[in-house]
DNA sequence: GATGAGATACACCATTCGGTGTATTTCTAA
DNA sequence: TTAGAAATACACCGAATGGTGTATCTCATC
């Protein structure tokens, strides 16, 4: 529960290289009552140095095309210093992997510069205090990667049998013959048989190798 | 490359079960020059009924809280049959699991009714033609498990020595001591030692473990 | 009733692995 | 300079593994 309307005005940082895309910004954001001072630097190690002097603001606005460090760069060592600060990006890239890159650098927003300057200033101000401003394009992206990443689970069955997946499953915890049979009231020659089909159905020939294809293609 | 000034004008489904609210979503999106047609349906069954007679529409705003099937349900069916149409969730539940699970339904968005009016109709009728519409606090949660997903990465290094950690690698990928010394031109009995070394410091006492192990928290 | 797949079981053998001990060299940090 | 970590190397031993062959028994399906 915040108080939104009364809220204290904000102190911006803008890392931009481009001159008039710079001075643009800051005249956009500048007019807000909600904002009370934007400072504006053209890379990031300009900005880190500031950060050791001048009082710490509440918001950065960070481009990634900059000349010496990148901004995602950039991100990581201000959130590491300042991890209260949000740092939102804003840049022309729009790939899935500069979006999630930054993301894990621990941008708390990503905006597209071709995004109308209304609505930018609406997602800055309004969406930054309570969540993350993310240009629905990049959205989309992120979207994409999430139902990709729970898909890709029950591809391939082989023709495992049940006791043959029972098995496998014991194997990749780590027990041997032994311990198997035993589990199951059977002889280890047995287990011993059941794992060497299983070898040839998956195409291995050591338990390494069985281990590391049975984890990375679903089962267990 | 799409022409979004003269598109055509949308045809959208509302699912919802207050009548309130249905009918409040309808006037304000039905006001909007960019819309051709609005239908209101208040559960998930009978939307599904009449996607069997009636017109396919461009984008269907879901309700998550409903009686019978839930808007989650609904997304997984209606994205089953019609792939290119475009759901949108609307609701007032901003937990991740909800979230996340509508995503890897096939949800095209994911809106908050908190969010007013003005904004709601810019994102569902601006940002569905190009991407997914997503309230910041919504975007926030996503952020938060894209970052954390990525953390458990580097969380434990163990005491491994630069040797040490080429060796792993070689071992998860099914490679035996001889094949591993003669990758590195050193005696088998070293690179046994190494092993060795290293499932002590992974507290582990078999390949199968270690393969486990070392995939299952991060290198490699 | 025959055929085949799945599960069970045993034997044999060479290789690999897990564990322990000892020892040398090099390099870094105290 | 000295102590310790890292990397190298060899020996020995018992246990586990991989590979192959053979042989029941059951159950479902043809």
């Amino acid at each position: 529960m915040s108080t939104p309307s009364a809220s204290r005005p904000l102190d911006l940082i803008i890392v931009e290289d481009q001159k008039e895309v710079r001075e643009g910004l800051r005249y956009l954001l500048g007019l807000d009552p909600r904002v009370n001072m934007v400072r504006t630097y053209d890379r990031v190690e300009t900005l880190l140095d500031a950060l050791d002097t001048l009082p710490t603001p509440d918001l950065v606005l960070m481009d990634i095309g900059l000349p010496g460090m990148s901004g995602i760069e950039g991100v990581r060592a201000v959130k590491k210093r300042f991890p209260s600060v949000s740092v939102i990006i804003l840049t022309v890239f729009e790939d899935t992997d500069r979006i999630l890159e930054s993301i894990r650098a621990g941008a708390n927003g990503y905006l597209l510069k071709s995004t109308k300057p209304d609505i930018l200033l609406e997602q800055i101000l309004g969406a930054a205090k309570e969540g993350s401003p993310l240009s629905p394009r990049v959205a989309k992206r992120l979207l994409e990667e999430i139902q990709e990443s729970g898909e890709q689970s029950s591809l391939s069955d082989y023709g495992l049998t049940p006791r043959e997946r029972q098995i496998l499953t014991d194997v990749v915890n780590g027990f041997t013959y032994r311990e198997i049979a035993a589990r199951y009231n059977i002889a280890a020659s047995t287990v011993k048989k059941h794992i060497l089909h299983i070898y040839q159905k998956l195409d291995v020939s050591s338990r390494a190798e069985f281990v590391r294809k049975a984890i990375r293609e679903k089962l267990v």
